[in-house]
DNA sequence: TATGATACAGTCTGGACTGTATGTAAATGT
DNA sequence: ACATTTACATACAGTCCAGACTGTATCATA
């Protein structure tokens, strides 16, 4: 009976369609990897057939870039909602350090992110890509970091080179946390991390709003 | 005519045999990654016949893991290398973090190491034989560590900790590396560290020695 | 030097994957 | 209502890979 499918419009089966592609795209980076992730792999995933993927994705690499842009454009989005929650505490920075470890860092997106990142190590045009998408990201936290930190009175640092030292820890951490047996060494680098920083930086006082953000990047999907 | 081959005993052939595959191996993984490291590839990269591969390894895993356990070696006899640079240095601590990675993780061969780290995410068995080679490795860096450097006087600070920072933070800026397209940000991103690590450690004063290692690690391949 | 063991070479096959080609249903425009 | 476009489904073709298998040369030993 059509009652379960009430007479969708082109755009919204397309849409859902694509989501549910990108969606098992995403879980397929994170769990099986980018080679273990076949294109016959992703559809099984998604319940979908064949001809479904090739419809809205002419091949491979078209659909591991639509889904680089929409893991990066749903990371922004986290990243964005952690900004929120640390914009009345108290004590920011660890907030901020421990959220950006559990909410990004520590989750199967980043682990799909490592995969394609080492595949762009590969492939020229996912590179391309996912340097644009960074970029675009940082020109938003950035300003955001500005926003709710300053350097420590005295000090010079450079704010951004801190934090892309975080973004860097972090990375280097989550690539190797599986082999790291104490899950302690995790929390203590992220507490040592903080206790460098604050040497150098600290919170704006009376700052409570959040950073301003483009609108278009809240949008779901699409251009 | 024989000449060319002056009737080698059976370990010499094994050994130089298995040297070329190890060896086509690690270079394979850092320019085609693991998954386009095929068996096929690796032989000939390597100038042998199929069957000599099937010969000293049954399946790819066992090729790896030896690939790997080589890897660690090398890697360890570079850092020995490494430290022993830097034993009559002034300035000790950039001389470590500048030589560290150039010599280790701005190389090929740490490609091939992301490759293998981001594979045993999905292989326990690597996992596992990763997780003990690094063991290992550290049992000797950070003993190597007390003896060159100290803590500054008046702080606590745990220094192996602050080499694992180190290690993380070199590692995520190497994979990343090839995306920011401005290389002066690694520089900065050595200074900064080199920086930080100088507000709570310094080199001992008169020590000129190499640190003590064990012998076995010395020897090029083989248990 | 005869015999067995080891090292190496080349081929075959079943399976899996990507891209393509063709067929059907649903939605849209007129 | 009907033609056309869009969305999806299924079948197929060509390629590639890992492991198995068979054959040959080289070495060790007695």
């Amino acid at each position: 009976m059509s009652a379960a499918l009430p007479r969708r419009t082109q755009a919204e089966r397309s849409d859902a369609m694509r989501q549910r592609l990108l969606a098992a795209t995403l879980e397929s980076l994170a769990e099986d990897g980018y080679a273990g992730s076949t294109l016959s792999s992703i559809v099984r995933r998604a319940g979908v057939s064949r001809g479904a993927q090739v419809h809205h994705y002419p091949n491979k690499q078209a659909l591991m870039l639509d889904a680089a842009d929409d893991l990066l454009r749903s990371s922004y989005r986290t990243l964005g909602a952690v900004l929120l929650s640390v914009a009345d505490e108290d004590n920011r920075l660890e907030m901020l350090v421990q959220a950006t470890w559990e909410r990004l860092f520590a989750t199967p997106l980043y682990r799909a992110y490592t995969e394609l990142l080492v595949a762009s190590q590969r492939d020229a045009v996912l590179a391309e890509a996912l340097r644009g998408m960074l970029l675009r990201v940082s020109k938003v936290f950035e300003p955001a970091v500005e926003h709710y930190f300053m350097p420590a009175p005295g000090t010079r640092e450079n704010l951004k080179a801190l934090f892309l030292q975080f973004a860097c820890l972090l990375g280097g951490l989550a690539s190797q946390a599986h082999l790291l047996n104490d899950t302690a060494h995790v929390a203590a680098q992220l507490k040592l991390w903080t206790r460098q920083a604050k040497l150098v930086m600290h919170a704006r006082k009376g700052v409570r709003t959040p950073p301003p953000r483009p609108v278009e990047w809240d949008r779901p999907a699409g251009i």
